[in-house]
This record gives structure tokens, C-alpha cells and sequence, in this order.
RNA sequence: GGGAGCUUAGCUCAGCUGGUUCAGAGCAUCUGCCUUACAAGCAGAGGGUCACAGGUUCGAACCCUGUAGCUCCCACCA
């Protein structure tokens, strides 16, 4: 079999991948094994992959091959999210560039062209992700808008109804006037802006005094019914209880004196407009104050405003403060630098308003959310985000359920023409609800709710109804609870909380034990990447051109848990070379089976390195499980990539490697092969596409069960701690003979002699090893100094290099002279801790007596230093 | 305004119970090498006032107090 000499990504990856859904290798179905399930955060549907969704992913796709390969019943559920309001704006827009306005359509016809959308973009995504190596079960796709998953919404809707959980009210919401629904909290977006403070002047009724008010909103004073000022503000207190004239309107309100006044700001006196703004619509039911809704859902002034009606919001606010200004009415403006909320869709500015929509009272619902995320049965990591959680979730308000789209899950609930309704999951049902309080209607008297659900209210249910959790019992009492959860914090609130919320109302039960927040992908100058801006780089061209493995490994390579990530192209080069040292790694052991004489018997060198090999595989096998517990997935990756390249590459194959043109003998080849395949396990997750390749070459494989995404996870096995230790050393000594090899000009081919003065420590077994790696010819243990030698110290041994010729003795003796400075440097700063009783009385006893042997070591040391330079003369 | 977190090498980060391998890793940089797996590589080297100032302790990157700077979340002050 020919072997190339470059790893190619591009046919590789697609080759295997397609082998993968062959024998399907990521299909899971309840069996008596344990479950280790993952759901991924669903995509919008219509979304494309960024990078964002490039590290989510590969860190759940690491988590579940690992599990697989544990041996666990793994299961990784795809699906993608309808988007409500997000798909809805996408089509609406696409509509408007043929000239169609969504007013002029009717539902069914607008929801026709959002399905057709849905169709045409939806799962591009999904695809994409095959690319990246996803190992998901494809044949259990979800969407959140598919039927079964649909009328779980509408029942969990229904059901919480009729628990008094969901309930129907006029409050305050966030109104988007240009895409004509209310918001939630989370999707109106905050943003700087440099407004203007406008002091306006009402008179003050049976006075000639005027008081000013300051406000950013001046068109909301045809809402006005109060002027407020606080109680302690000795300025006003004569005002109490009078009454003032909002002028143009020429309306009489009282004043009244509230402690949410803030006497610093403005002029320590507030106009209120109880249905414009959330804490006047506060204050408004505190004093029994009149509500004027002066503006229209589109954003234009109401008949209720009574001047400038049907004028837009802002060229009202234009006008007035002109007319104001005319009639004496403006005292002055300044700028202000403001914060002014935007939605989070359209980017319109969000109109705080009073309107009739559905809402979850979260209180008694968030209580065992709340405390389960805090007692650690689900563990967040990393645990910082408890701290924002749980902030979010002691203040939790009611969740405003409702949307003004057509696209997503209708509100089950229809109404009468005298302002009743009935909550019901048919049309049918709900007549029959009517008459149950004696109303006998038929279809034509009753009209279903025309709002939608929020998406989250959807979403909420993914970790049960991917599996039809509320219909059939035996995939999900199976599945669920999910193990890992991997999402951005940004959806904490949103989804994460919400997620808990329903696990625990709905199951009884936790939805996923471990949260893994990872951080947003920024670019070099740290700034989010985002398509606006054009600075993320398209990840199916990274994958081109770095191939998926090396992408990956670029993601992880330094993303802690809950850390940005600053992307920068070179961190999947950095993955890409290492793709290629493995192969290369491969082709030199491949190679050697062709080499193998069956006579020759394994060198001491070789045995030594492959038993060595073999501890220090299951020390780092030991770390990793270790860091995969703790979710340190960089640190895992970091410990894989310096076994392989380190431990492996440069030491191990080093070792073993026989000299060009040498035959190889069969144990070394075959352990050489049982330790590359024990790594490409370990790399698995990383790399799913090359470790694959490797290795179906490595052994003969069976189709399908042969693969290595079935292969077992090593067991830890017995670690030598000594081997390892004298590695160490060995490794030193061979870096020493490097040493004085370079500084002394002794090329690499010309073989030398080394004289070990065996008072410290030094394993002989790794003899063999030092000639063979230091072109050593010959080792003779001595006990005492060899003159004429070059010599450097390890673990307390000394080792001698005879000088070879035109050798600078000088020099030499300058360098020993530099290191008997530094030890005796070194020897003071630990004796004057010795000396110190304080010290010694208090220090535990292994603290100590480590320093008790620097102390000896270094004294020892010294006493070598200055022999050898004796024996220079 | 309320809350949380961060500051360690040029960059990205480890440093777990205050002491043992406490100043580390990878990348980048510099110096040699095209040495029969690999120049996408090999062999070496340099690089730090652990943000700053105090304190506790025999001993502090680590604990305490203060200062400065940065980040995030919540609230939304007209």
C-alpha cells in the first residue's frame, strides 16, 4: 500500500466521513449500555456556520467522541430553532426586495413564503457541520417547528395555563414599532448615545411661577397627567399638593412629591408619563394617575395625543421642541450622553408600552432552578457564571410569552367579541370550552389568539421534546437527563435558565448535569467577529485550507472555558503542522514493518524506550482524564499534542529509530504500533479525520466496527513513577553530551567517549539508550575525577567528555567558575532559611528537609566544581 | 447605581491546599543546522518588579486592605 508523503485533508475527510454514515457509527438507540447524550444549542435554520458555532461545535463533537469511545450509548441530537422573530424579519425583507409588503398578504400566505424560505436555507447549517466532523445522529434531526415538537409547545402552553402559571395582562413591555411586536427583556440591546436634555417650563396653576422639568423625550409630554419632584427637596415643597399646566396642551396635572425623584439630576423635577415609560407607569399606579397612551404601535403620534397626530415619533419630537421653544415653553438644551435601547431585530428604538400580552410568572417555577444550579447538581463551568445566574434568577421577572408574528407556535387561545377567551389546543376544543360557560358559538363566533409564542418558549422544551418526551416515554427516560450542555453565556438567561426551569416543572429533573460556557470568538483586535463588521473568516475556507482537523485543533488551542477566543489564522496553522507531524511520525513507523528481521532481537535501548513509552503514556492518559473531568479541554489538548511531539516524536522515535539502512526488530515495530495506536485514540477528538486514516493503516480493520470512532478508550494502566524519573535524567544527559557538543564544535557523527563518576543518581538501564542517542561509544563508571575532559553534572553524577583536540581550556574554566558563583549563590539564599529559627521551628518537616538536601546537594556540587577545575591545570 | 471577574514572558494562558518540579507551557523571537519520517522540521538560546502600594506570615504570584486599569452581567435616571 503506498503511503503518501503529504497528509491530504480535502479527500480524506470527505471520504471518511461518508464511511461514517455508511456503517452508521453515530446512530444511537437505547440499549442497556449507559447514555451519554448531548443536544446541540439548535441553529436558526436559515443561519450559516461562523465561528462561533466552529468552537461550540467542536467541543461538543470532542466531548461525545470521547464518550463514544468510552463506551457509552453516545448520542449527539442536531436539530435547528424556527427563529421566530429572527426568520420572520429575514423573510419579510426578502419579500419587500420583490415588492411584496407582508401587510398585503394574508397569514397562510406569508407563512407559505416563511416555509418556502425555511426550506430553501434551512439545514445549510447542518451540512456545514458535516464538514467539521460533527458526529452526530442525523437520522434524528430536530426542528422546532416540526409537528410533534409543535404540539408539545402548544401543550406545555396549555398546561401551564391551567396551572395559573400563564396568565394574560396589561403591562409595560418593550414595544418594536417597526416590526409591530412586543419584546422581551433580553432582546432589547442597550446602546450609547449622545442626546439632548430639554428643560421645559409648565406654569404653575393660580401662580405666574413656572416650574422646569428636564426630559430626553419632550414629545412625550403630550402624555403628561403629573409633574413629580421628591419629597426632601427643599426647593419644591411649596409645590406640593398644587397643580401645573403641560403646556401646548394646555392639560391642568398635579404634583406630587415621590422619593424615586433623584434631587442631583436635571432640575430635581420629573414630568410623568405613566404610559411611555416603565418607572412612570409605576409611579402612575402609586398615585392613581391617569394613563395616556399618546402614540400608535407604529410609533406615530395617537388621537389620545391630541396634537400632531399621526406624525412619526421623532419628527414629532423635532416639532414640539420647536413650538416649545416658540411659545416660550423651552428653557434650554443640553446634551446628554444617554443609553437608549434598540430591539434587538430591527434596531428600531424600542418604545416602551402598555399592552395586553401573555405572560409566565417565573417566581414559583425558578425556585428549584435556582437552587440546583447553586447546590452544584448542575454544574456550570466555569462556576463564575453561578454568580450572574443567580443574580438573574432571584430578580427573575414574569416572561412575556407573546409576539406580534405569524412565524412560530400560535397562541392556543380564542376569543369571543365581548372580551373573553378560553385557552384550548383546537378550535373544536375551544367551542366546547365556550359552551361549558354557556356560550353556544360556533367557528364563526370565535377568533384564535394571531400572536405567536417567543422562540425561547420553544426552545425551553429541545433537552425533551427531541425525543418526543411528552408523548412517549422510552427514549426519553433514557436519554434524559442530557450530560453536557455546550452554549454561549449570552443565552444564560434566555435558554439555559429556561431549560432548568422546564426540566425541572416538566421531569421532575435536572435537563443536563455539566454547562460548558465557551467564550465569543474575537479577532486580533478583539473585536467580536461578527458578518457586519466582515472580519470573521469563512470556516468551510478555513477548513479548505487548514483541513477540519487542523482547524479544531486551532480552536481549542487556547479557549478555556468561558474565555474569548482571539482567533488568529496561525493557531490552525499550528494544528495543521501538527496533523503533519503525526503523519510523519506514521510513515517512519509504517515504514519499519518492511524492515522487520524476524532474527534480530530488540536492542536494550529499544525495550528501555518502549517500556518508558508505555508509564509516561499512562501518567499523561492519567492527566487527561483529569483535565476531561474538569472540562479543561486546552490544557487536554495541550498534554495530547506535547506526548505525541515531545515524548513520542522526539524521544521515543528517536530511540527506537534503527540506523539508515538497519533492519528493525518485530517487538520494537509491534509496540511502536500498540503505542501510535493508544495515541491516535487519545487524539481521536481532536482529530477524527486523520487519527482515522492512520489508522485504518495501522492494523486490518473491519468495516464499520473497526473504526476508531468505536475503538476503545485506553484503560490507565500501571505507571513506572522511577522509569519516568530516570527518563529524566537520561534526558538530561543526552542534552548534556548535545551541550558540549555544540559549544566545542564535536559534530554529531563523530562518536565520543563518557566516564560517569556514579556518585549521584543514574540508571544504567538507559545506558544503551545514551550511546545509541549520543553517538556514545563507549561507557566506563568511574570514581574519581578524569582530567583532561570536558564535564557537566546530573542529579549529582558526574559526567566526563575526554577532550578531543585544540580544545579551549580557558573557556571551560571561565564556565565552571560561572556555575560555582551561581550554586554558591544559590547555597546562601537556602542556608540563611536554615539559619533562621523561626524557620525551622515552624516549617513542616518535608519542607525541611528538602531544603536540608539543597543545602547538601549544592555543597556537593560546589566540591565537584572545584575538583574539576583543579584537574584543568 | 447593583453584582461578578480579571491584571503572570512580545501574544494566548497554566500555576489546584501559602513551602517541594515556583516563576511555567504553547506560540512568536534569536542562533546554528536541508542530519534518509517531518524546514509544516531538528538542535539550542534569550525573555518576567507575577498591575501598583501597604499588611499578615519563618515564608506570598497565591491570604488581607487600599489604589489604578480592563472585562462581563443586571438595572435603565428622566
Amino acid at each position: 500500500m503506498e503511503i503518501p508523503s503529504k497528509y491530504d485533508p480535502a479527500t480524506t475527510e470527505d471520504k471518511w466521513y461518508a464511511y461514517w454514515m455508511e456503517h452508521k457509527l453515530f446512530k444511537s438507540v437505547p440499549d442497556n449500555r449507559i447514555p451519554f447524550t448531548i443536544v446541540i444549542p439548535p441553529p436558526n435554520v436559515t443561519g450559516v456556520l461562523h465561528m462561533g458555532h466552529m468552537l461550540n461545535n467542536t467541543i461538543q463533537d470532542l466531548l461525545v467522541r470521547r464518550a463514544r469511545m468510552q463506551g457509552f450509548n453516545a448520542l449527539w441530537v442536531p436539530g435547528t430553532d424556527h427563529a421566530s422573530i429572527a426568520t420572520e424579519a429575514k423573510v419579510v425583507q426578502k419579500l419587500r426586495k420583490e415588492g411584496i409588503k407582508k401587510s398585503d398578504l394574508s397569514r397562510d400566505e406569508f407563512l407559505k413564503h416563511a416555509w418556502e424560505w425555511t426550506h430553501k436555507h434551512g439545514g445549510i447549517i447542518l451540512e456545514q457541520l458535516k464538514k467539521l466532523g460533527a458526529s452526530c445522529d442525523w437520522d434524528r434531526t430536530r426542528f422546532t417547528m416540526d409537528e410533534k415538537y409543535y404540539e408539545s409547545v402548544i401543550d406545555s402552553f396549555i398546561d401551564l395555563h391551567k396551572k395559573g402559571k400563564i396568565y394574560r395582562g396589561e403591562r409595560m413591555i418593550n414595544w418594536d414599532p417597526a416590526a409591530l411586536t412586543a419584546l422581551s427583556d433580553e432582546e432589547v440591546i442597550y446602546k450609547e448615545v449622545s442626546s439632548k436634555l430639554y428643560y421645559v417650563k409648565y406654569k404653575i396653576v393660580g401662580s405666574d411661577d413656572f416650574v422646569t422639568i428636564a426630559t430626553t423625550r419632550p414629545e412625550t409630554i403630550l402624555g403628561d397627567t403629573a409633574i413629580c419632584v421628591n419629597p426632601k427637596d427643599e426647593r419644591y415643597k411649596h409645590l406640593h399638593g398644587k397643580r401645573a399646566i403641560v403646556p401646548l396642551v394646555n392639560r391642568e396635572v398635579p404634583i406630587i412629591a415621590d422619593e424615586y425623584v433623584e434631587i442631583e439630576f436635571g432640575t430635581g423635577c420629573l414630568k410623568v408619563t405613566p404610559a411611555h415609560d416603565m418607572n412612570d407607569f409605576l409611579l402612575g399606579e402609586k398615585h392613581q394617575l391617569e394613563v395616556i397612551n399618546m402614540m400608535n404601535d407604529n410609533g406615530t403620534i395617537s388621537e389620545a395625543g391630541k396634537l400632531y397626530i399621526g406624525m412619526d415619533r421623532f419628527d414629532c419630537r423635532k416639532q414640539i421642541t420647536e413650538d416649545l421653544d416658540a411659545a416660550g415653553h423651552l428653557a434650554k438644551t443640553e446634551e446628554l450622553p444617554n443609553k437608549v435601547g434598540y430591539s434587538e431585530r430591527s434596531d428600531a428604538v424600542v418604545e416602551p408600552r402598555l399592552s395586553l400580552q401573555w405572560w409566565v410568572s417565573m417566581k414559583e417555577l425558578s425556585k428549584p432552578a435556582l437552587d440546583n444550579v447553586m447546590n452544584d447538581n448542575i454544574r456550570f463551568f466555569p462556576p463564575k457564571f453561578k454568580n450572574s445566574y443567580r443574580n438573574w434568577m432571584e430578580n427573575v421577572k414574569d416572561w412575556c410569552i407573546s409576539r406580534q408574528l405569524w412565524w412560530g407556535h400560535r397562541i392556543p387561545a380564542w376569543y369571543d367579541g365581548e372580551g373573553d377567551f378560553v385557552v384550548a389546543k383546537t378550535e373544536a376544543e375551544a367551542i366546547a370550552a365556550f359552551s361549558a360557560k354557556n356560550k353556544n358559538y360556533t367557528a364563526a363566533d370565535i377568533k384564535q389568539d394571531p400572536d405567536v409564542l417567543d422562540t425561547w418558549f420553544s426552545s425551553w422544551l429541545w433537552p425533551i421534546s427531541v425525543f418526543d418526551g411528552f408523548y412517549t416515554k422510552e427514549e426519553v427516560d433514557y436519554y434524559y437527563p442530557t450530560n453536557d450542555l455546550v452554549t454561549a453565556p449570552e443565552i444564560m438567561f434566555f435558554w439555559v435558565a429556561r431549560m432548568i426551569i422546564a426540566g425541572y416543572e416538566y421531569r421532575n429533573e435536572l435537563p443536563f448535569r455539566n454547562v460548558y460556557y465557551t467564550g465569543i470568538v474575537r479577532d486580533k483586535q478583539g473585536r467580536k467577529m461578527s458578518k457586519s463588521l466582515g472580519n470573521s473568516p469563512d470556516p468551510i475556507e478555513l477548513m479548505a485550507k487548514f483541513g477540519a482537523d487542523g482547524v479544531r485543533v486551532g480552536m481549542l488551542l487556547s479557549s478555556p472555558a468561558g474565555n474569548d477566543l482571539p482567533f488568529d489564522e496561525s493557531l490552525c496553522e499550528q494544528g495543521r503542522n501538527f496533523a503533519n507531524k503525526i503523519w510523519n511520525a506514521f510513515r517512519l513507523v509504517k515504514g519499519w514493518e518492511e524492515k522487520i528481521d524476524p532474527a534480530l532481537s530488540q536492542s536494550p535501548a529499544s525495550k528501555i524506550a518502549v517500556e518508558w513509552m508505555q508509564s509516561k503514556f499512562n501518567s499523561v492518559l492519567k492527566q487527561l482524564n483529569d483535565d476531561y473531568e474538569k472540562f479543561r479541554i486546552s490544557e487536554a489538548l495541550m498534554n495530547t499534542y506535547k506526548l505525541v511531539w515531545d515524548d513520542f516524536c522526539a524521544w521515543y522515535l528517536e530511540m527506537v529509530k534503527p540506523p539508515f539502512g538497519s533492519a528493525m526488530d518485530k517487538e520494537t515495530y509491534h509496540a511502536s504500533v500498540a503505542i501510535f495506536e493508544n495515541l491516535l485514540k487519545v487524539l481521536h477528538p481532536f482529530m477524527p479525520f486523520l487519527t482515522e486514516e492512520i489508522w485504518s493503516y495501522l492494523g486490518e480493520r473491519e468495516p464499520g466496527k473497526g473504526s476508531i470512532c468505536v475503538a476503545s478508550w485506553p484503560e490507565v494502566s500501571s505507571i513506572n513513577e522511577e522509569l519516568i524519573a530516570d527518563f529524566t535524567t537520561f534526558s538530561e544527559v543526552i542534552i548534556g553530551i548535545r551541550n558540549v557538543r555544540k559549544e566545542n564544535n564535536i559534530p554529531n557523527k563523530e562518536s565520543v567517549v563518557l566516564h560517569i563518576n556514579n556518585s549521584g543518581k543514574n540508571s544504567p538501564n538507559f545506558d544503551p539508550a545514551v550511546q545509541h542517542l549520543g553517538n556514545v561509544s563507549s561507557i566506563n563508571y568511574v570514581t574519581d575525577k578524569v582530567s583532561g575532559s570536558f564535564m557537566f553534572i546530573v542529579n549529582q553524577s558526574e559526567y566526563f567528555i575526554p577532550f578531543t583536540e585544540n580544545v579551549d581550556v580557558e573557556g571551560e574554566k571561565k564556565k565552571i567558575n560561572e556555575e560555582i558563583d551561581y550554586t554558591r549563590g544559590f547555597l546562601k539564599s537556602v542556608e540563611s532559611k536554615l539559619n533562621n529559627e523561626k524557620f525551622v521551628n515552624n516549617a513542616p518537616a518535608a519542607v525541611l528537609e528538602g531544603e536540608r538536601k539543597k543545602q547538601n546537594d549544592a555543597l556537593s556540587k560546589i566540591k565537584m566544581l572545584e575538583e574539576k577545575l583543579t584537574s584543568l591545570n
